[in-house]
DNA sequence: ACAATTCATTTACATTGGGTTCACAGTAAG
DNA sequence: CTTACTGTGAACCCAATGTAAATGAATTGT
C-alpha cells in the first residue's frame, strides 16, 4: 500500500506545488487547509507522515502537533513542519514541540521529495519512541518495565531498582556495599546471597551476557 | 570556546538534521560522509564527540570507532553509536565496541540534542581525569579496567590493585616491602614469590616492557 | 478476611577462578 | 663461577560466587 502523506498549509499554492511533486512519487497525498481540518484528516486517514505549515491562522502548527502528538492513535506519526526561511525561532519552537524534521520554504521540489523519502524511510522501521537503550534494553521509569528487543517485561521492584542502577552506568562496576546502599539502604541487613539471588534472576531475564561478575569486588552492567 | 562535534553518517540528510539542530545550540559541527573521511576529520580537527553511524558501506561504524579508539591522541574521544532500530543489537553489545552511547534512529532532535548535552558533561567531567594515560596505559577506576592502545580489558582485584599502585608514580621504584603493604596490607604474609606472578601476569597481558625489575629493590613501572 | 499468588530472602550446597604456593629454571651482579 | 635474586608453569586451595529449592513476607484477588 502506498505511503499516505497529509499536507497542512493555509496557502492552496503550496499545497498545490508539493501535492503535485509528492503524488508524482507515487504517495496519497490528503491535504487540509488549517489546522483543525489537519487534525479531523489526520484522525481519519491516519497517515504516515504529516507535513505542517508552522505558520497559519486560528491553530498554528505547533499546536496542531501538540494535539496529534497527545493523541494516542496518532501520537507517533512522523510530523515535518514547513516554516518560513530565516524564521529560526519557530524552528527551534517546531522541534521542542515534537516534530521530526523541517523543511524551509521556498520548497525545492527535488529537496523536499528526498527529504520526504527520508522521513518515511526512518519512520517505517519502526515508530514506538525507545528513549535510551543501552546494550538493547531501555528502561520505563515509570512503569517498571524493561525493553529489549521489542519485547516488554515488566521487573519486581527490586530487581528492577538493581538493573536500573547497573544500567544507569554501563561499564562501571558497583560494588556489593554500593549496591546494597543504593538498592536496598544503609540501615537494612541481609544475607550475603540476596544480591547474587536477583542478579541471577536479572541474568534470566533479559541474557546471561547482560551482567558482569567481577570477582571481589561486585558487578556492572555490560561487558 | 564551543565544542566541537564530529557527524559520521552516509546519509546527507541525516547530516542535515542533526547538524543544523546542533548548530542550533552552539556547538561547532563538522560532518563526514564515510568512515575513512570521518577519521580524516577527527585527525585535523580533534572533536569533543563524534557521532558515529554503525552502517556505513564500506567502512562501518565500528571499525572507526576502533581505529580512533587505537589512536592516542583520540583514544579518549567520546563516541556515540547511530544505530537504526532492529539492526541486530547483538553485534555491537556483544563486544565492546568502546562506543560511550547509542543513539537509535530515527532521530527526535529534541532527544538528541538532550543526549549530546549530557554526554558532553559527562566527558568534561570525566575525561579530565581519564585522558592520562602513561606509557599508552590508562586505568579506570570506576570499571576496574585497563585501557590500552583503545582496547579495553578488566583485570582481577589484585592485578588491577598493583597496576594502579605502580602506574600511580610512574618511574618510582617501589620496593616488595611497599608494594605488599600497599597492596596486601601489613598484616598479610604471603609468600616471596608471590609477588613476581602477579608482575608476570601483568606483563603478559599488557605487555612486557612496561614493568622493570630492579633487582634486589623492587619494581617500577615504566623504562 | 482469607486464599492465592508473587516477591524477597535465606539456606545449603556446588562451582569457579583468583590468589597463592611450589619446584625448578633463568639471570644479573660481584 | 658463584650466588642471591627473579622468572615461569603447573598444581593447589579456598573464598567468592552460582544455583536450586525452601521459607517467609508482602501483595493481590475474591
Amino acid at each position: 500500500m502506498n505511503k499516505k502523506i497529509l499536507l497542512v498549509d493555509d496557502e492552496p499554492d503550496i499545497l498545490e506545488l508539493i501535492g503535485y511533486n509528492l503524488r508524482q512519487e507515487g504517495y496519497d497525498v490528503f491535504t487540509a487547509e488549517n489546522g483543525k481540518q489537519g487534525i479531523d484528516m489526520a484522525r481519519i486517514v491516519n497517515p504516515d507522515l504529516i507535513i505542517l505549515d508552522v505558520m497559519m491562522p486560528e491553530m498554528d502548527g505547533m499546536e496542531v502537533c501538540n494535539i496529534i502528538r497527545s493523541d494516542a492513535k496518532l501520537s507517533h506519526t512522523t510530523i515535518a513542519f514547513l516554516t518560513a526561511r530565516g524564521e529560526d525561532y519557530s524552528q527551534v519552537a517546531g522541534f521542542d514541540a515534537g516534530g521530526d524534521d523541517y523543511i524551509t520554504k521556498p520548497v525545492k521540489p527535488k529537496v523536499l521529495v528526498s527529504r520526504v523519502k527520508a522521513l518515511l524511510r526512518r519512520s517505517s522501521s519502526n515508530k514506538a519512541v525507545l528513549p535510551d537503550e543501552r546494550f538493547g534494553v531501555a528502561i520505563d521509569l515509570d512503569r517498571f518495565t524493561v525493553l529489549q528487543e521489542g519485547k516488554e517485561l515488566t521487573l519486581p521492584k527490586k530487581e528492577f531498582e538493581l538493573l536500573n542502577l547497573l544500567w544507569s552506568e554501563p561499564g562501571k562496576v558497583f560494588t556489593r556495599e554500593a549496591i546494597l546502599s543504593a538498592v536496598w539502604g544503609n540501615d537494612v541487613v541481609v544475607g550475603d546471597r540476596t544480591i547474587d539471588v536477583h542478579i541471577r534472576k536479572l541474568r534470566s531475564k533479559l541474557g546471561d551476557g547482560l551482567f558482569t561478575t567481577v570477582k571481589g569486588v561486585g558487578y556492572k552492567f555490560g561487558k
